[in-house]
RNA sequence: GGGGCGGUAGCUCAAUUGGUUAGAGUACCGGACUGUCGAUCCGGUGGUUGCGGGUUCGAGUCCCGUCCGCCUCGCCA
C-alpha cells in the first residue's frame, strides 16, 4: 500500500474538500457513543483531528476506529472540511478536520510505558533512555532533533560558502597519551598492538593544512574516557575548523561570523561584535577561563586593607606565596542570603580547597555577623573602595591567589543563582572571546610545565622570537608567555576553543621539551607531525565548536543528553541497546586480549 | 576514588513520630454517551515500596550492604 506520508495537514490543505492521505501515530481518542469517535492523528509536524461518524463513515471503518488505543499506527483517507464543533486554538490544524472514510491499522502499539504526549510529566530519565524511541516522540525532543539538524545544515553551508572543505578523519586513530583517557582497540591482525579512538583530530587537520587543504572543517565524533558531567559526555561531536596562511583574527573574524549566522538562522536574533577578555582579566575579575558576564558579582582584591586586620584567616593567607584576599559584594544579600545559606558556602568552597568564605552583612550601623568585628578597622576604606550599601553581603577567599579566585568565581555563580541574578533562557546571549592564555601551567604535583591548550599551540604572534629565545629553566619567563588560543565563551561556557598552531619544527621542539618530552620521546609520539612540519608546512591556525553544547544553548537545555538522540548515562551505558556488553572468548581470542576481570 | 539527591501501581506522585487493609491522578479493562479536543460520567483490574540483610511486637519509613539514575569534586592536553 501506498502511503503519501503528510500527516499534519499542510495550511496550503486546510480547503474544505481536500480528499488527502494521511498516516501517524494515534495520539488520543475521544469517543461518543461508538457512532462518534475523534482521533487526534500525531506525526513529525504535529497533530491533525479525524472524525469517524457513522452519519459520514461506513459501521466498519467506525468500529475499527473504536479499537485504536494510542501509538498505534495507521494511515487514513478522507475529505478535509471545516470543523463542525468550533476550531480548537491550540491545533495549527485547529480549523479543520479529516472525515475519515479509509482507515488502515499499519501496526497496533502495545500500551506504552509513557505516552510521548503526556502535558503533565515528563518520565523519568531512565526510562526515557530505555525507551528512547518512545522518548524521541515527544514534540521538545523532535524540536531538538530538528534544531540540531538545522545547526549541522548551516554549518556545512557557511563553511562551505567560506571556501573550506570536509574532509573526514580517521576513527581508528593512535593512542596518544598525553591529556584525556582514551578509549582503546586491539588489533586482530596485529597482536598486541592498540588503536585508540580520537579525543579530537587535531594533529590530522594540522596534517591536512600541510597536504595543501588550506580550509578544512569536518562535523566529526570525539572519545574521552573521563567521568561525564551535565555538559559533558564520553563521546561527543565537535565542528572542526582549520586554515591555512592565517593569522588569529583571521580565524576570529571567520568564526564569528559563523556565531553570528548561526544565531541569525536559528534564533533569528543578531549577535552584535564579540567582546575580547583577556584570560588574566577573566581570572581576577571572575575567577574562571570562562566568565558567566550575564550578572555582575565581581570579585575585587583588597588584600592590602586585609593586611591589616587582626583577622587569622586573612593574614595566614597573606602570609602565604602569592596569597591574596579577595571578595565578592552582594547587593541585597543580607536579605536573600539565609544564614543556612550562607553556612552552605562554607562547605561549597571548601569542595574547591578553600577553607571557607568568610562574611559580614552591611548594615545602616555598620558591620553586622560573621568577620564583621575583624573588619572595622578598615571599615570606611572598604565601604568606600566597593561601594557598600546597607543591605550588602561581603564574601571573601583568603589563600593563594589560584585556589582564592577559583573558590569565589565558583561561589559567584552559586549566589548568583540563589540570589536569582541569571536571566532565563533565551533573554542575555553574552559572547566573549578569551584570549591571551599562558602557554604553560605549573603541576605542582610533578613540578612540571603542562600545555594550557595543547603542545601545538603557537606562542602569541609577537612572543615567537621571545619564545625561541627563553630560558627553559626560568619559570618566570616561561610561566609569563602567551599563547596564540582563543575560546569563545558563551553565558559562562565555552563553546569553542583553538589557536593558531607552530608551523616552525625549532618551535615545536622547544614546546616538546619544555614538556617534558624527550627528542625520542616526541619523536615516538608526534613523528608524523614532525615530519611533516619539514615538508613546507603554511602556517595555520584553526577552532573547534563543541557542537553539542551549541545545541544545548540554542535548545534552552542544561542536559546534553537531550541534545544526544542516544546518550550514554553517567557510567556510560546505553539504557536501550545496553551497551557496553560483555564478548565471547572467542572474540577475545581472536583479538589476542584476555580479560583481568569478569563482568559482575 | 570522594560527596550529595533520588528509586512506592504501566506512568507522575502521596503516605504524620516506626502503627489499621500502602492512596490519588492518569493509563489500562468493562459500561453509558452524536461535536469532542487533556471529552465527560459509572464501575473494575493493577503493588517483591530497586535488591539483600539487620533492628523492632510492628519497617515504604530506622541501620548496614548492594544495584540503577541524576548532580558534583577529582579528571576532561
Amino acid at each position: 500500500m501506498r502511503v503519501e506520508v503528510s500527516p499534519a495537514i499542510e495550511p496550503e490543505e486546510l480547503t474544505a474538500g481536500a480528499e488527502v492521505v494521511l498516516a501517524g501515530w494515534v495520539d488520543s481518542r475521544r469517543e461518543h457513543g461508538g457512532a462518534l469517535i475523534f482521533i487526534d492523528l500525531r506525526d513529525r509536524e504535529g497533530i491533525t483531528q479525524l472524525v469517524f461518524d457513522l452519519e459520514d463513515c461506513p459501521r466498519e471503518v467506525v468500529d475499527a476506529a473504536e479499537r485504536l488505543r494510542g501509538e498505534d499506527v495507521i494511515a487514513v483517507t478522507g475529505a478535509v472540511r471545516m470543523r463542525d464543533g468550533g476550531p480548537n486554538p491550540r491545533l495549527q490544524t485547529g480549523e479543520v478536520e479529516l472525515v475519515v472514510r479509509k482507515l488502515t491499522v499499519l501496526n497496533k502499539a502495545q500500551t506504552p510505558p509513557f505516552h510521548p504526549t503526556d502535558k503533565d510529566s515528563v518520565p523519568n530519565e531512565e526510562l526515557r533512555l530505555k525507551h528512547r524511541y518512545l522518548d524521541l516522540r515527544r514534540p521538545r525532543m523532535q524540536e531538538i532533533l530538528r534544531t540540531r539538524h538545522k545547526v549541522l545544515q548551516t554549518a556545512r553551508r557557511y563553511f562551505d560558502e567560506n571556501g573550506f572543505l570536509e574532509v573526514e578523519t580517521p576513527v581508528l586513530y593512535k593512542s596518544t597519551p598525553e591529556g584525556a583517557r582514551e578509549f582503546i582497540l586491539p588489533s586482530r591482525l596485529q597482536p598486541g598492538m592498540w588503536y585508540a579512538l580520537p579525543q579530537s583530530p587535531q594533529l590530522f587537520k594540522q596534517i591536512l593544512m600541510v597536504a595543501g587543504c588550506d580550509r578544512y572543517m569536518q562535523i566529526c565524533r570525539c572519545f574521552r574516557d573521563e567521568d561525564p558531567r551535565a555538559d559533558r559526555q564520553a563521546e561527543f561531536s565537535q565542528i572542526d575548523l582549520e586554515m591555512s596562511f592565517v593569522e588569529r583574527e583571521d580565524v576570529m573574524a571567520m568564526m564569528e561570523g559563523f556565531v553570528r549566522r548561526l544565531w541569525k538562522d536559528v534564533m533569528h536574533i543578531d549577535v552584535p561584535p564579540l567582546q575580547r577578555m583577556t584570560y588574566q582579566e577573566a581570572m581576577d575579575r571572575f575567577g574562571i577561563d570562562r566568565p558567566d558576564t550575564r550578572y555582575a558579582l565581581e570579585i575585587a582584591d583588597v588584600s592590602d586593607l586585609a593586611r591589616r586586620t587582626e583577622f587569622g584567616v586573612f593574614q595566614s593567607a597573606l602570609a602565604k606565596k602569592g596569597g591574596v584576599v579577595r571578595v565578592i559584594r552582594v547587593p541585597g544579600g543580607a536579605d536573600k542570603l539565609t544564614r543556612k545559606i550562607t553556612d552552605g558556602y562554607q562547605e561549597f568552597v571548601k569542595t574547591f580547597g578553600a577553607g571557607g568564605a568568610p562574611m559580614v552583612k552591611v548594615t545602616p550601623a555598620g558591620f553586622e555577623t560573621g568577620i564583621a568585628k575583624f573588619l572595622e578597622p578598615i571599615r570606611a576604606e572598604l565601604t568606600q573602595r566597593l561601594s557598600l550599601q546597607p543591605g550588602d553581603v561581603l564574601l571573601f577567599g583568603a589563600d593563594a591567589y589560584p585556589v582564592a579566585v577559583k573558590a569565589l568565581g565558583e561561589l559567584r555563580q552559586k549566589v548568583a543563582r540563589d540570589m536569582g541574578l541569571v536571566p532565563e533562557w533565551g533573554k542575555a546571549w553574552n559572547f566573549l572571546w578569551v584570549v591571551d592564555f599562558p602557554m604553560f601551567a605549573r603541576d605542582e604535583e610533578s613540578r612540571r610545565w603542562v600545555a594550557m591548550h595543547h603542545p601545538f599551540t603557537a606562542p602569541r604572534a609577537d612572543q615567537q622570537k621571545a619564545f625561541v629565545d627563553a630560558d627553559p629553566s626560568n619559570e618566570n619567563v616561561i610561566g609569563a608567555m602567551v599563547s596564540a588560543g582563543y575560546d569563545i565563551v558563551l553565558n559562562g561556557s565555552e563553546i569553542a576553543g583553538g589557536s593558531v598552531r607552530i608551523h616552525d619544527p625549532a618551535v615545536q621542539s622547544k614546546v616538546f621539551s619544555l614538556l617534558g618530552l624527550s627528542p625520542e620521546q616526541a619523536q615516538e609520539k608526534f613523528s608524523f607531525l614532525l615530519e611533516a612540519l619539514k615538508f613546507g608546512a603554511p602556517p595555520h591556525a584553526g577552532i573547534a565548536f563543541g557542537l553539542d553544547r551549541l545545541i544545548m544553548h540554542l535548545c534552552g537545555t542544561e542536559n546534553i543528553r537531550d541534545v544526544i538522540a542516544f546518550p550514554k548515562t553517567q557510567i556510560g551505558s546505553d539504557l536501550m541497546t545496553g551497551a557496553p556488553g560483555a564478548v565471547t572468548p572467542e572474540q577475545l581470542k581472536d583479538l589476542h586480549v584476555a580479560a583481568a576481570v569478569r563482568p559482575a
